[in-house]
DNA sequence: AATTGTACCTGTCAGC
DNA sequence: TGCTGACAGGTACAAT
């Protein structure tokens, strides 16, 4: 699923791609994956808008367009964002083609039809849903072992809980949360208030590692993910617990399948207390 | 106010 | 073969 280093992965690869091209106009196809404006409104909005600059804030990839209005996408689960010849025919469950004046297309498939999409007025983030309400960027400076140690003991929840809220720490999904988790040798269902100042740091470090290894493997592809060229990632080859139930730990064990906050959640038994 | 549960979707796969 | 049901998971929003 896009988390933080697949979305990243697709700024990466979009952004050499779309920065100086302008859009000419768009095809809507399925609008209900447009939040804001109408769907209608949208397309006259952004028809002539060139884009300036890509950025990424947590899971939300955002657009900086000409005239001060920001596209503001979000992948949810199967979303895909891609760059492609207008020659190409279009793939299933295609609900958005933006036409570009090189003659390729920007493309918005989702299978799910989960996505979401925003055009907003720069510096009004708030109107496009969680974005406004995001935590720290865990791979920015300013996130500190200080900051991650204050987050978990303001709240009283799971581990697993505490690294899915956006609102804790902006971009963990399912994924990367159990792989974080796992480098830093932590049960799931320990209570973010039960570290020790060890185990807060281990679990810091763990974070930014197993991101940046995700990013510099170009993400994860464990289904429906590709990048802005329609590239799959690496980072699969490296999953040591996602998707890995009942296959053995490197330390011998099996991993263990359980749900946690709502969530499959696959770690070992041992390695993890 | 904060937490929890459910809806949103379709493809895939296990089981019959 | 073809059907049914469970499952995958991020966010928005409703319910508690």
């Amino acid at each position: 699923m896009p988390e933080l280093p697949e979305v990243e992965t697709v700024r990466r690869s979009l952004e050499p791609l779309l920065v100086g091209r302008k859009i000419i106009d768009t095809q809507i196809y399925y609008g209900g994956i447009i939040k804001k404006p109408t769907p209608e409104e949208f397309r006259e909005e952004i028809k002539g808008r060139k884009f300036e600059k890509l950025n990424r804030r947590g899971k939300y990839l955002l657009a900086v367009l000409s005239g001060a209005k920001t596209l503001v996408v979000h992948l949810r689960m199967t979303g895909r964002l891609t760059v492609t010849e207008e020659s190409k025919p279009l793939d299933k469950h295609t609900h958005l083609v933006f036409t570009l004046d090189n003659g390729c297309e920007l493309r918005f498939n989702d299978v799910r039809k989960f996505g979401l999409i925003y055009l907003v007025d720069n510096n009004r983030y708030q109107e496009a849903g969680g974005l406004a309400s995001l935590g720290p960027e865990p791979l920015e400076p300013d996130f500190t072992v200080e900051e991650l140690s204050r987050r978990l003991e303001s709240k009283n929840t799971k581990l697993k809980s505490f690294l899915l809220d956006q609102r804790q720490i902006a971009g963990l999904g399912n994924i990367y949360a159990d792989e974080a988790l796992f480098a830093a040798g932590l049960h799931p269902e320990r209570r973010t208030g039960s570290l020790t100042q060890k185990e807060i740091e281990g679990l810091y470090q763990a974070l930014r590692s197993v991101l940046q290894a995700g990013i510099e493997l170009r993400g994860t592809t464990f289904r429906d993910y590709v990048d802005g060229t329609g590239a799959k990632g690496g980072f699969q080859d490296r999953l040591k617990v996602y998707g890995r139930a009942g296959q053995k730990c490197d330390c011998g064990c099996i991993l263990l399948k359980k749900t946690v906050a709502g969530r499959t959640t696959v770690f070992c038994p041992t390695c993890q207390i």
